[in-house]
RNA sequence: GGGCUUGUAGCUCAGGUGGUUAGAGCGCUACACUGAUAAUGUAGAGGUCCGUGGUUCGAGUCCACGCAGGCCCA
């Protein structure tokens, strides 16, 4: 049997097609799980895609790195299951249908029913489906279709609602209340989406208020204000753009890093002495610097005309010497002559952290009538918040954790309380209803709109804002620095065009801060590659974790299983269709319902309307209402460790055998989508990680860098991609290119040069071996090789290169880092292989009859191409089958017959290679790294002195330090020899004198012990005479002597010889003077050197030499004239010259001609006076006619 | 605004623990080679290693502060 030959170029995208016909047709995906029966798992689990919009090129990148570790580990001998899913669920599917149907979420329940709603969401969900099934092929993701877990299934559904009851029974799921924005016009809360309706933000003309929180004079005020006592009057300023918020402050945010001063100066309204706390960045917005320009610090001061620090000098401290608590009349007009205060003195200035734990006085307390709140002990705090900027206002923000979600969020973080009261109903509630009005308790402002909610006429003379009372209100308790009207953009509601508000609304919640810490401890065990995302981005989530919201107040997605009563005093927790119908019989038998709508086993839907449509019984006989929120969709796919197999309803074997998954992979933006649901449900369930490693891929870019969008039309097409240069290139560029964690600049470009470079090489590679191999009727056998002791240098050398390569590839992989893995394929492939092996080995694929070495290096070929076949296959699935394939089908029946790792019929079916480390030779591998590097400066040698390649030279000179280096050099000269054809490497060892060294410092060495004065050394060093670097050299140390003061003995360790030139010769030798002594039949030598490498070229040429050039020459032109006429390889032919041609070309035929003939696979050269009706062959200097006959055999 | 991340040749990327000449591939230019030939070799041009400070005998590498791009969060 043949290995099969191609044409060039090859179709990769037939190949892809071709390759992936024949897995459908075998099965071979099937039997990639089947065949690791019995075998140890290796768990992954897929991320479920959503399938209402196209696949993009993204995904192509995404499911390579999960694909690569599927297979990668099917290699290994693990079983690998795949179970496909689908996320069916969320907002982007109800937009979309919205759109499409033209209508908003107003019209549901009105234009259209929520059951026919609900269908067109499941029926839009999947329609990309086909397209994305069809791209999973073509790209060769290896992903279970057949049986995917589809997450609006009522089984699913189920599973869900088992998770969350059990998170409900271990009182993990509470109701409680986010800030959300609210329309107390609508009466209903506002979706961001609403909220981003155009129109929705106007600019408004509000009363801001500048507030003072008064210190509370304790230890910690006493620390921070070391220079001042109790009767300072010390306040903190923040400002707020809805004053009405004020009564409802609970604490004060700083920012951390951010700067503050202490000012001691005057309240604007009422003119006390008092000092007051800002961010330094503002301070010049409240405080006029009268003509200083220098930045303020503690110690500055200004004063107004007319006071005089002396005069006012009454303070009691030596820090407020300058102002005086009293002001006369003029005084006070100075002072406010300005927008600005005139007259004040920074005494203090400190970092957010350091005010971080001071106490303040409630603004509206008590003892003004005020009502009190449960946690009033924790309140009026100065906390930390990451939101805090010095943009505007004072650098300090008021805190009022019911209408605001930062302020929410931070006070959460910081164990502030929120300002709740009761209500009629004895329920709490914030200090505002949700008709937007202050509740009956709020003292003097009892009752009031925060808003003009009641159509008041806002123009009219006596209209007076909430906003407006309470600032008078501070400014006359000497409580406000600064009250102005301030045009800002402010949100509206897009129904009513009344302002929003920030308002505490219903929501249930996670409480996933209760196992905070396990997940924080559980996460340091997980694998993230990279691993920054896991210890940054993920890690600092966690740090800063809240509880997990699940409400959402839609109609597409799976139901809240929960019934209350409407006193809300009982409430059930469903936690399966089973108990859900029981449930529904005891609401029957109580009558609350008519009739089980399950009862004759119909079809359970769990989706709205029907569940909403169910009602309950409590125990004491209460109906009971389900709870109408959705859950956020992010449970959905966060539950499918457990889901996909309908646990824990059934199937516990099936999950234990499948959960913790060992590897997932996902885009870098799922790490708090995915990656967190996954984790924190394991955690909260199992208390186990949900994933031991995995990769957050970046995202895919155009190639400038910008994102790809269909709108920019910069979106490329995968499919198309996938045609044009096949799976395998597409794929390989992807990973090689970079790391999948960085972003990905998706050039069409690198495709090609992929393409080109590496498959390309390979591919030619793969048609030299099949040509060859094909022309011998060579098969390579498993058994039957030629010993490997019996090899060439260079076939072992490529093996030994081999298996550091799968030694290489291996740990690349087994770290989840496959861009290294390509890239070491890559360069094995493209630099080892075929630029050296087959580049120097050529002669032995194709020269005479089928003898042991020829034999030798067919073998050695072949086991490379066959093992990287394999350790591409991950990669690059079709290619690397393809190439398995083409390599091994011959050998087959043997393998399958003797059950040898040659058996399976596809790539993917075999166990990977282990390395043998045995034939690892780090010598050898050493000695011809050396090769390459002299050929190199051989060739450039060659180069620049116009010396071709094809006339031969005697003679190299190589100077090496020892025996060892000359054993070396000496294994593989012949190598060099042929490579750039000279005739002997000839190396110099240090023998006495030949040999002149130069010398360099070893930084590394010297600095690390010498420090400061290891520049001078270095420099005595490098001006060392030559007879001294030979003494140097011997004695294995030297002394150095610095300013007469200090001596150096350096070691030789220290430095580093190599050798300048040798006797006889000189590198730095002018060229005229070796061209003069050539005459005097010295030979002429060209020198080059490449670090403590040197090389001598003889390059004089002699007549034999000449000769043997010639003799090449003609071969070349023979070979030229041969292709020219299409002749085969084997094909005989006649030579015949014509007699005209230079002398010289008739020697070298007559001494050369049996070489020449050879070569050319000539069996006769002859001259003739007559070569008519032949070619011309051109010769550097001059032509020849010739005549070429083909041998009839 | 915060967290994370990236910034090295025209382009895509390498550059353990700091060490004095910063590399590769592609592209470009020139030359060479020619039974793998739409391949290959050699050489050349091409760099403020994002900027500014600092630590150090020595910084692409470590630290601080910035700038620009990206993602997530607000």
């Amino acid at each position: 049997m043949k290995y099969p030959e191609y044409k060039q170029p090859l179709n990769y995208g037939q190949l892809g097609e071709d390759i992936l016909a024949w897995w459908k047709e075998h099965g071979i995906f099937e039997k990639s799980v089947s065949s690791r029966e019995g075998q140890p798992t290796f768990v992954f689990y897929e991320g479920p895609p959503s399938a209402n919009g196209a696949p993009g090129i993204h995904h192509v990148m995404a499911r390579t790195v999960k694909d690569i570790f599927g297979r990668y580990q099917t290699l290994l001998g693990k079983q690998v299951p795949r179970k496909g899913g689908w996320d069916t669920h969320g907002l982007p599917i109800e937009l979309q249908v919205e759109k499409e149907l033209g209508i908003t979420k107003e019209d549901i329940g009105k234009k259209i029913s929520v059951e026919d709603y609900n269908q067109r969401c499941k029926e839009t969900v999947m329609r990309f489906k086909a397209q994305w099934d069809d791209l999973t092929e073509k790209m060769g993701y290896w992903v279970d279709l057949n049986d995917p877990y589809v997450t609006f299934e009522p089984e699913y559904i189920e599973s869900c609602w088992a998770l969350l009851k059990k998170l409900y029974d271990k009182g993990l799921l509470y109701k409680g209340y986010t800030i959300q924005p609210y329309s107390p016009a609508a009466g209903t809360g506002l979706s961001s989406h609403e909220l981003n309706q155009p129109g929705t933000y106007k600019d408004v003309k509000d009363t801001t208020i500048v507030a003072e929180f008064k210190v509370v004079w304790d230890e910690k005020a006493k620390q921070l204000f070391a220079g001042g006592d109790e009767s300072d009057e010390i306040f903190i300023m923040a400002w707020t753009t809805t004053p009405w918020t004020l009564p409802a402050n609970t604490a004060l945010a700083v920012g951390s890093k951010i700067k503050y001063v202490a000012v001691n100066t005057y309240n604007p309204y009422t003119l006390k002495r008092q000092i007051v706390v800002l961010a330094k960045d503002r301070f010049t917005s409240f405080f006029d610097l009268m003509g200083m320009e220098e930045t303020v610090g503690v110690g500055s001061h200004a004063w107004a005309r007319g006071i005089d620090p002396a005069e006012v000098a009454v303070g009691n401290t030596p820090r407020h010497f300058l102002l005086g608590n009293e002001l006369n009349e003029d005084q006070k007009n100075e002072v406010l002559a300005k927008n600005k205060l005139t007259v004040w003195e920074v005494v203090e200035e400190f970092t957010g952290a350091d005010l971080v734990g001071l106490h303040y006085e409630r603004l509206f307390g008590q003892e003004a009538g005020f009502p009190a709140f449960e946690g009033e002990e924790r309140a009026f705090r100065v906390i930390p918040g990451d939101f805090v900027t010095t943009e505007d206002g004072t650098g300090i923000v008021h805190i009022s954790p019911t209408f605001g979600a930062d302020d929410f969020r931070v006070a959460q973080q910081n164990n502030i309380p929120a300002l709740m009261v009761m209500d009629d109903q004895g329920k709490l509630s914030p200090i505002v209803d949700r008709t937007g009005r202050y509740v009956t308790q709020m003292g003097e402002f009892g009752s009031r709109w925060v808003k003009n909610y009641d159509g008041h006429d806002d123009t009219a003379a006596d209209y007076r804002t909430l906003d407006v009372d309470i600032s008078v209100r501070l400014k006359e308790r000497s409580r406000a620095f600064k009250v102005e009207k301030y045009e800002h953009t402010y949100p509206h509601c897009w129904r009513t065009d009344k302002p929003v508000l920030y308002y505490p609304l219903d929501s249930w919640f996670i409480k996933t801060t209760a196992v905070k810490d396990r997940l924080i401890e559980l996460n340091k065990t997980i694998n993230w590659k990279p691993e920054s995302t896991g210890t940054g981005r993920f890690g600092n989530w966690l740090e800063n974790l809240v509880d997990w919201n699940l409400s959402r107040s839609r109609y597409w997605g799976t139901p809240l299983p929960i019934w209350r009563t409407q006193d809300r005093t009982e409430e059930i927790c469903i936690g399966s269709i089973a108990e859900l119908k029981a449930e529904i019989d005891k609401a029957v038998a109580a009558e609350v319902m008519t009739h089980n709508p399950y009862a004759n086993g119909e079809k359970v839907d769990l989706h709205r309307p029907y569940v909403d449509d169910i009602f309950l019984v409590s125990p004491t006989g209460q109906p009971m209402y389900r709870e109408p929120d959705l859950i956020d969709v992010w449970f959905d796919s966060g539950a499918m460790p457990y889901a996909q197999w309908h646990y824990p309803l059934e199937n516990e074997g099936q999950f234990q055998k499948n959960f913790p998954a060992d590897f997932i992979a996902e885009g870098v933006d799922q790490t708090r989508g995915w990656f967190f649901t996954l984790h924190a449900l394991a955690v909260m369930l199992e208390d186990s990680v949900a994933f031991k490693n995995v990769i957050a891929n970046g995202l895919v870019l155009d190639k400038n860098g910008n994102k790809m969008s269909k709108r920019l039309g910069n979106a490329v097409d995968p499919f198309a991609t996938i045609k044009q240069f096949g799976p395998d290139a597409t794929r390989w560029y992807m990973i090689a290119n970079a790391p999948p964690w960085d972003n990905l600049k998706f050039d069409p470009a690198g495709v090609t040069e992929v393409q080109r470079r590496f498959f390309g090489t390979l591919f030619n590679t793969y048609s030299f071996y099949a040509l060859y191999a094909n022309l011998d009727e060579f098969q390579t056998s498993e058994f039957d090789r030629v010993p490997h002791a019996e090899l060439s240098e260079l076939d072992r050398w490529v093996l030994s290169k081999l298996q550091s390569l799968i030694v290489e590839a291996r740990g690349h992989l087994d770290n989840y880092d496959p861009t290294k893995a390509a890239r070491a394929i890559q360069d094995f492939v493209t630099d080892q292989l075929s630029n050296w092996y087959v580049r120097l080995s050529r002669r032995r694929f194709w020269k005479g009859e089928l003898t042991q070495d020829k034999r030798a290096a067919f073998e050695t070929l072949q086991e490379c191409l066959v093992v990287v076949a394999q350790l591409m296959s991950p990669i690059a699935p079709f290619f690397g089958e393809w190439l398995y394939k083409n390599m091994t089908d011959g050998m087959r029946a043997e393998a399958v017959a003797k059950n040898t790792p040659l058996a399976p019929e596809s790539v993917h079916l075999t166990l990977l290679v282990e390395a043998d480390l045995a034939r690892i030779d780090p010598k050898l591998e050493e000695r011809m790294e050396l090769a390459q590097r002299i050929s190199s400066l051989v060739h450039g040698l060659r180069k620049k002195h116009l010396l071709k390649v094809r006339q031969p030279l005697s003679k190299i000179l190589i100077p090496v330090f020892n025996r060892q280096e000359e054993r070396q050099l000496s294994l593989v000269s012949e190598i060099i020899c042929n490579e750039v054809n000279i005739e002997e490497v000839r190396a110099v060892i240090d023998q006495g004198e030949n040999i002149i060294y130069g010398i360099k410092p070893n930084y590394k060495e010297l600095g690390k012990r010498l420090g400061k004065n290891m520049k001078a050394v270095a420099s005595m060093i490098e001006a060392l005479p030559s007879e001294i670097i030979r003494q140097f050299k011997e004695s294995g140390s030297w002394l150095f002597i610095l300013d007469s003061e200090q001596a150096f003995s350096i070691p030789s360790t220290e430095v580093e010889f190599f050798p300048k030139s040798i006797v006889g010769f000189d590198i730095a030798a002018d060229e005229k003077v070796q061209k003069a002594m050539k005459a005097f039949g010295v030979p002429e030598w060209r020198v080059t050197k490449d670090g403590p490498l040197t090389v001598a070229l003889d390059i004089t040429i002699t007549k034999e030499l000449r000769q043997k050039g010639i003799a090449r020459e003609l071969v070349s032109r023979i070979q030229n004239l041969r292709k020219e006429r299409g002749l085969n390889i084997n094909n005989l032919i006649h030579i015949t010259l014509a007699n005209s041609a230079p002398a010289e070309l008739h020697e070298a035929v007559a001494s050369l001609g049996s070489y020449v003939r050879e070569e050319t696979q000539t069996l006769s050269i002859d001259f003739a006076a007559d070569v008519n009706g032949g070619s011309v062959l051109e010769f550097d200097d001059y032509s020849v006619p010739v005549r070429l006959e083909v041998a009839t055999a």
